[in-house]
DNA sequence: TCCTTTTGGTACCGATTTGACACCGTGCGG
DNA sequence: CCGCACGGTGTCAAATCGGTACCAAAAGGA
């Protein structure tokens, strides 16, 4: 289970990780408000603590900004007596926040109940090589960042290949999959175009060969 | 989410009630100890708003008795340095006190923490970027200030969308979660004109993409 | 009751997606 | 050398999809 820490101050951060770690939890540290940002798109937590103060983004900003694309639980870090600074958390939607200091007790608490609420709505990004699959989302990710609009069935069948990475899939197993029923087994055409059509908006970079290999005579499989 | 307020100062009931009305909350008023065990019984709130100073039955007494029967979230209303009486509520069974003169925000924030503790979903209002939603009054509220009417469908619709926010609902799980049941699944129609009403209620700037963002093939997201 | 609001449904438009064809090059076996 | 199977490509028509306008039925309030 993932928890992106975003704190700046690095000694408390170091105590978070620590305490993190000895109760199980997958840490994934920012440093600054961006970087939270970019590293829950990445790396889909299943929990974010957040301090307030923050360079670049403000934990209030990245609140508010992770609100609009996820329901993640969200727990704030704050000093002492800031009852501004909660209520406002609060009204962007953050889930708890802890005043510092804390024991780690409290702290692996708080988180524990957090992800309980949450209830298993855990995100399954798909990552193979720097492409990242959101299911839920609908959504292609390049390590870059680009993102690529694909259509139902390109997704549906980018999706089956990433799930069997490395595995190669028969054009057989492939389109049932797909199309989800037997009436075009057998039929290659199709599914011709659909990797055609794939291959031309995932292959971003025409250098490289092909994140989908063809494995003559058998089907395909997605990447080496 | 229902919160008895109980408190005999005419003034001060008005700006708790118009607070926590705000904030999304039904609230129901008592005028005095006796009448908030009465309206306690009845109406069963989430929370109980406790002045000390009361006819009939003080605010401690009124603790003593609610605690005999309900593990309700009690906070205490209590004028500054009164140490005294804060610990005989704890000593009672209450959950959080609050001193006069108090902001609305810090008293939102408190009940809010106090029913996240009490494991009650935290709030019936929903707040996504800066739309907030009222479940009770059928109402969005912009970060502006302008509140539109939605009609029931149209809340169901959004109100889905917005606890899902950031995820994709296919059109199937939207129409199932908004009608209630199979008659209309498959058909699209309808789901087509009730978004189109909904987003003409809801994305006031004109300027700005729609809040809620259509999936070609797939569905819609709620995206701020 | 009458009037307003809400909801269900039809029709049409433009854009996207999908299915399907013919054709091309390569590699292989006869 | 030829024919053939196989995968890749170009192209295009048909189907699907989402948005909009508009109207009629149903529901709800005064």
């Amino acid at each position: 289970m993932k928890i992106l820490v975003a704190d700046d101050d690095r000694e408390l951060g170091e105590i978070l990780n620590l305490a993190l770690t000895r109760a199980g939890f997958d840490v994934v540290r920012a440093m600054d408000g961006e970087q939270a940002l970019e590293l829950f798109a990445q790396t889909q937590p299943s929990l974010v603590l957040l301090d307030f103060a923050m360079p670049k983004l403000d934990g209030l900003e990245v609140c508010r900004q992770l609100r609009t694309q996820s329901s993640v639980p969200i727990i704030m870090l704050t000093v002492h007596n800031a009852e501004e600074e909660i209520v406002r958390a609060f009204e962007l939607g953050a889930d708890d926040y802890i005043t510092k200091p804390f024991s780690p007790k409290q702290l692996i608490a708080r988180v524990k109940a957090a992800l309980r609420r949450s209830g298993a709505s855990v995100s399954s990004a798909l990552t193979v090589g720097d492409v990242r699959l959101f299911p839920e989302r609908h959504e292609v990710l390049f390590g870059g960042g680009e993102t690529v609009r694909l259509t139902p069935l390109e997704f549906r069948l980018l999706h089956v290949l990433m799930l069997n990475r490395g595995q190669v899939m028969s054009t057989d197993q492939l389109v049932e999959q797909v199309w989800g029923h037997e009436e075009h087994i057998g039929d290659r055409t199709l599914l011709k175009g659909l990797v055609r059509r794939l291959r031309q908006k995932v292959d971003v970079d025409p250098d490289r060969s092909s994140l989908i290999k063809t494995v003559a005579g058998v089907g395909y499989s997605f990447m080496a």
